[in-house]
DNA sequence: AAGAAGCGATACGGATCGTAGCGAAGAGAT
DNA sequence: ATCTCTTCGCTACGATCCGTATCGCTTCTT
């Protein structure tokens, strides 16, 4: 339902060596990753909801206790697989273009939050997040930001290259461009389809590009066809 | 901490009858506004993850068989809250102006998400959705479609004034607008602020408006200050 | 007054939670 | 090979909440 997508591994361990017997890993990053590979796979079946420590566990071949010595509830377990996700995912390339850029930036996003275990999961510890100040500043930090500082380079990048005005406040830029996907995904239940990350910047760009012939001229708005 | 709002009562019972005795009110009436005033008050406090429905029969004074002989659990019961105070929020009037009323249309959700139940509500219903279509179904329909229908409206108002070009894409249009407003609600967790829905509206609008001068030539653009 | 509908109370079985305590097994050092 | 420290498995709890079944009383309706 959730297959493993190119730019993370959903499986064992996509590190180089195949199966070091035993020294090279510890034994304590072993049980690490036998946990959150259970864990994936029990998210990829039912999202945060279906999810249970217990369940992992079981799953894992490990004692509850383990579990519990390492994170301290599933919350942080889905977290911890997030995080790990999102650590893998390539930066925005450069491609000279700062339209095409913005497109291919939000267009990849779209890619991973609709077909990834990435979706569900932020799905799931959405409604998590208010009541646990902990695990809130760590999904903020570690993975809101994350594409926070990501759209700033690109942002930067564009600046210098004379295509976008200067002084563009990042943040508010960073909500236009992914708060119609998260709009998406959390709330109308709209498909995250091919095109949306196009319609969304040609939409935005004029907010964020210096005045031009593709801004003031072009037919880049909001309809159908 | 989330005080009432001139949009809709968190109090008793806001009809203009205030007390009537017993049969103008039949008891199936009676003990559903019982429940859903402890159900408000209990969301008040720790929100929809602190809400059971044995702490709602408790502090309602209510069998717990009675609640669930009402509704499915306790996300029905808090979606029944929501729909209860999304039914009383007012409609965007007619301001002659369409920028404004875009203005005011966004800014009347940022407040309303930002300072009462609802925000509070909608961010802890998110994660039961996609585990249970019944629910899913109805917020959707009952919660999100209803601002769709109401800015489908505030833009044909629009546009045949002349302000919006004809054939805007309404599912995306508010998607740009109320998009960034939930990314801050559910996500980052940015404030609320007074001056959200102006920026916004500024940045989305040129995509919507016809081409004209405080479009292609005004400063209406993405910049701190 | 009589039937119907609504409600309260109690009692369950079940799933998870998160913690505690103890003994066994792995891993590195001498 | 033995020793020592870390890590882990196992079992056992108390606790909360779930959702359901049953039964008898109270309140409406006619």
């Amino acid at each position: 339902m959730y297959p493993s997508s190119p730019t993370y591994g959903d499986d064992a361990e996509p590190d180089p060596d195949p199966l070091e017997p035993s020294p090279a890993r510890s034994r304590r990053a072993r049980t690490d990753e036998v946990i959150l590979q259970a864990t994936r796979e029990l998210l990829a079946q039912g999202g945060v909801g279906a999810l249970t420590v217990e369940g992992v566990a079981a799953r894992a071949g490990v004692a509850k206790t383990t579990i519990y010595r390492r994170w301290r509830g599933r919350e942080e377990l889905a977290l911890a697989v997030l995080i790990d996700m999102v650590e893998r995912v390539v930066v925005a390339p450069d491609l000279g273009d700062t339209r095409k850029e913005l497109v291919s930036f939000v267009d990849a996003a779209v890619k991973v939050i609709g077909s990834t275990l990435m979706g569900r999961v932020m799905q799931g510890l959405v409604s998590e997040l208010p009541g646990d100040p902990a695990l809130a500043r760590a999904f903020r930090e570690r993975v809101v930001a994350k594409r926070h500082a990501e759209l700033r380079r690109l942002v930067e990048r564009g600046t210098s290259r004379g295509d976008l005005r200067p002084g563009i406040d990042v943040e508010l830029a960073n909500e236009l461009l992914f708060g119609p996907v998260y709009y998406r995904l959390l709330l109308s239940g709209a498909p995250l389809d091919a095109g949306l990350a196009t319609r969304v910047v040609d939409a935005v760009y004029p907010a964020l590009a210096t005045r031009g012939p593709s801004v003031t001229a072009g037919d880049d708005r909001i309809g159908r066809g």
